[in-house]
DNA sequence: AAAGAGCTCAACCGCCCTAAG
DNA sequence: TCTTAGGGCGGTTGAGCTCTT
């Protein structure tokens, strides 16, 4: 950015005829709002010179479109709309407008300061790249799973306080009760005294593992498949394992699960059934 | 309480596409 | 066909806030 780029409201009548940068002020907003439920968008150079804003064209649209419009929405994402995030940018990447357009009342800016601040720290912190397929394996076998299952949480809410939700973190924690994932959730890591079988990806039956909890809120999945937890799933086979479906994904015979700070284990299921201490011999 | 580090997010930049003249 | 202006989009910045020491 320009060092003059915040440098602006000068008393001077010379620069009063320069273009303003910088935060807007409650005059401006109110000049830019009253106008466009006057005249309506577009035309946005038009717009500033008759709505008497000294910005340029564009600087006003940015400010309509993601801050001053009715129905934009404030406040934190939800976890509903965090998962749609993770989803989305799978299949799309970069492409912040587009997935806003799923998101409604979330703009392109918020979404891609969000996948910034939140996202891309956690693949730095992890040392792993965002476009890595290692990196999508843990957003879908990992992240995206324990979103689902806070929303569940949610839902069942405060009635039960058997998982103990905490504000989302800056970055992964590992401690000594367990983790703390992206999105708060503070689990287990000691899956090894789970000890009990691992039901194969491979092995759900479609029909079954589109549990009700995945497609309640989940609806618009790209996965092709599901993500089933012991409790949620609707067979209730109770597998007391996780298994993450990643339905048409070449890689649903991948899961990963976290070792340590830094190092992620890479569950191989290449065969049909894994008794959990199997699985963690393998690893 | 103060200082420094880290984080968030509003705002700008620059490139690209499209439509009008 | 070429030029130009408007608009859209992804990338980047930095002020101000929050957290940590």
């Amino acid at each position: 950015m320009s060092s003059n780029t915040k440098s602006f409201s000068s008393s001077s009548s010379e620069d009063d005829n320069e273009l303003r940068r910088g935060p807007w002020t409650l005059e401006e907003d109110t000049l830019l709002i009253q106008y466009i439920a006057r005249h309506g968008e577009g035309r946005w150079n038009l717009l500033a010179n008759r709505a008497g804003l000294r910005r340029t064209g564009k600087s006003c649209r940015l400010r309509w479109l993601n801050y001053l419009k009715p129905d934009v929405k404030r406040g934190n994402l939800t976890p509903e709309e965090q998962l749609l995030i993770l989803d989305l940018h799978s299949k799309w990447g970069n492409r912040w407008s587009k997935i806003a357009q799923y998101l409604p009342g979330r703009t392109d800016n918020e979404i891609k300061n969000y996948w910034r601040t939140r996202v891309q720290k956690q693949a730095k912190h992890l040392k792993i790249d965002t476009d890595s397929t290692e990196f999508q394996n843990i957003i879908r076998c990992f992240w995206m799973p324990r979103l689902l299952q806070k929303i569940g949480d949610q839902n069942q809410l405060a009635a039960s306080h058997q998982h103990s939700i905490t504000a989302p973190p800056s970055q992964p924690q590992f401690t000594e009760q367990g983790a703390v994932d992206m999105s708060g959730f503070v689990y287990d890591l000691d899956i090894k005294k789970q000890n009990t079988e691992c039901i194969l990806p491979s092995e759900l039956p479609m029909e079954s593992s589109n549990t009700s909890q995945f497609s309640e809120y989940y609806p618009s999945s790209s996965f092709g498949g599901a993500i089933v937890r012991n409790d949620h799933f609707v067979n209730n086979n109770s597998h007391d394992m996780e298994v993450f479906n990643l339905g048409n994904s070449a890689a649903a015979d991948t899961c990963y699960v976290p070792e340590s700070e830094s190092n992620w284990l890479e569950i191989d299921f290449s065969c049909s059934m894994w008794n959990m201490d199997e699985l963690l011999q393998r690893c």
